[in-house]
DNA sequence: TATGAATGAGAGTTCATTCAT
DNA sequence: GATGAATGAACTCTCATTCAT
């Protein structure tokens, strides 16, 4: 049923889905939708909560396995981008459909957007802090990169030629090169940085999603 | 009429956006509404496709003004980056609500789109041809850096502590950084790029924009 | 519409009435209704605080034709009576249908209740102080009293014997008999008791039901 | 059951009342109900039935212990009125829920209501005949003293200053006040009609209420 | 006994749109 | 040009009820 609506609502978006499809592509009556469901708002909201609650998590387990700026953005981008390719859908209605929600759920999920990108804020002013990071202006450089990353689910396809590593990996250099991420005078990259691979995000990633419905 | 739809469409989308809503804020009945529009669903296709053709001639002719890869980058992030950030409201409408379209109303506006890419595409692929973009993948860079520059209608405000012109150029900067613009070793930036300044292109952006009805 | 409504509402309660079975009855569709009323709701708040706001105005124009408590009460009784009789449709669905109402327009339509009984209250106070009324208790009494004459509305009928004038009158001999009204130990009743005849009270009713919707 | 379902269609009607508001009061499932009952339905109509009966039998037996037509027509609405105050939930949706049912069944109730009534118009023609009662029309001082009596559900609480037989006594004289129950030219009232008291009635409409589900 | 799952029907309401005036 | 009235279709959601387990 999330599965269904899930595939729905990213499609359509929230307002174009009705509860009939829904119900049609379960296989049942839309009554039989309300046995399981509170609501069709409860629906969206429950997607989007658990989503952003997953994504926070493996952003916040992701860094803590790296212990210096420039991996640890790195870690943040993999982290990011690997969640998105691995289920653009649910990363699609959760970034898309806010301004369906009202009143109380909405602050809910504002609130945990805010508290994920407060992840973002914290290592890019570790960054810059420790002078490892240079960029011109640090808020708009986090929106760059935050919008940079979230675009990915709405292109990526599992069909495509690149698996969710891959992409993880050259949104990871762009990143850094954004931030002009230097050491001794020398440009940091993936290459140089003495990283783990994305496999081990991934894996946190993968995990993750697996506690919300994701499969394969 | 043009003018509120936009509004409402913005902010709450076009499906959860009533026509009566339109009528009320224009201030006449419902069936007056339709001696000037078609459809609801062609008010939407006309400030889709109003803003689309009018960027991609903003693009064309900013470009124009510019005769080496760098400096076309610079200029078409400017100008992609200026024109939604003077007018948010029908870049997002125009970026997000596609889906609401079908059949051939939607294939007219994804052509466009297509377009628009292609002007991105051919400046990517011309400086990687003249050897001074760096990318380790030409497709995957185009599709960060559109998502990056698409991103600025989503949080950009003019109330805000810049202006688009000073975006702008922060952007073109980020852009600079991504594809790794170098000349004889050296890292091309605005600063050494000799190009001319962000309100040239503003101008035009302008221009294009009061030419479907934006002002001021 | 409002007719339409009454009538259901009446013969098979607010909730046991759909809104397409008034739509059927007026003869047109379910959303035409909807130019006219707001809600289902609306449409019961409007029968009945209306009803009651016009029984209290018939009862304080009629009331106000006697000047001592027998007449007084006599009248009171009349003008409930009369209402009732004349338009019993009406009293059933404000008397009855109370209970299908909540929040704020639940508490309307109370205190306008509340005011009315006041009326009642009062006359029979003053018919008690100057000694006239003969009562074991106040309270007990004036619930009798009124329920004996809500009850007209459940089975008064047009086409029976007896016009609202008729049932009026034997209604307020009984009414007089019931409160023991006595002077200098002779009990009062309308024969002896020198007021004017039910058919004055019968017009200020008639005329407070037309200004709702009653005719005929 | 029966009482979780009497509590409900009496405060919020029978229409207003869902299976499931029943089953959670019982605490058990809705699927568990229909072991115990036939529908929603047929639990109206045994508790309507029930109580009609019962209030039948309290009057038949009540009347039955007087033996002269002022104090047959005092026990009467002692037992009428006590078997309301006794139980006025159960009255009250007795009372007002009989347009709730259609067909078969609302010709059952409406027969023993009919017969019920029957009762009272033996009562006073009885006395009208032997010359005891003094009434103007004989149908309308029946309808009156009935609704009067049935009045007593809709505000009579035992939380109250009076208790049952307080009321049932009340009512008893107020009845003989409206017939005019007059003997050798002096008015008859409880304190002169040598008849046993309103406990006496009470008993029996308790025990016949005991068999239907009532306690305490 | 008792339940979780499911259903068909129908509830009130809103929608974009049309059209006679 | 502009309106008030009206519509058919669709909406989300709840209802009393059934039945395999």
């Amino acid at each position: 049923m999330q599965d269904a609506a899930l595939q729905l609502f990213a499609a359509k978006g929230f307002f174009a889905t009705g509860i009939r499809e829904i119900a049609d592509r379960v296989g049942v009556t839309t009554a039989a939708l309300y046995h399981y469901m509170g609501s069709k708002d409860e629906l969206l909201i429950e997607i989007m909560a658990s989503s952003m609650t997953q994504l926070i998590r493996t952003a916040e387990e992701s860094v803590a396995t790296a212990d210096e700026p420039a991996a640890q953005l790195a870690t943040l981008v993999r982290a990011h981008v690997g969640y998105h390719a691995l289920d653009p859908l649910r990363s699609m209605v959760t970034d898309d459909e806010l301004r369906a929600l009202s009143g109380q759920p909405r602050a809910r999920i504002m609130k945990l957007r805010d508290s994920y990108e407060q992840l973002w804020a914290q290592t890019l002013d570790h960054g810059l802090a420790s002078g490892v990071f240079h960029v011109a202006d640090a808020k708009i450089t986090r929106l760059a990169l935050l919008e940079m990353c979230n675009g990915v689910d709405r292109w990526y396809s599992a069909a495509g030629r690149m698996g969710p590593g891959e992409v993880a990996d050259l949104f990871a250099d762009l990143a850094l090169a954004m931030v002009d991420a230097r050491k001794d005078g020398q440009p940091i990259r993936l290459s140089n940085l003495g990283c783990t691979s994305a496999e081990q995000v991934l894996k946190i990633a993968r995990r993750a999603l697996q506690e919300i419905g994701y499969s394969d």
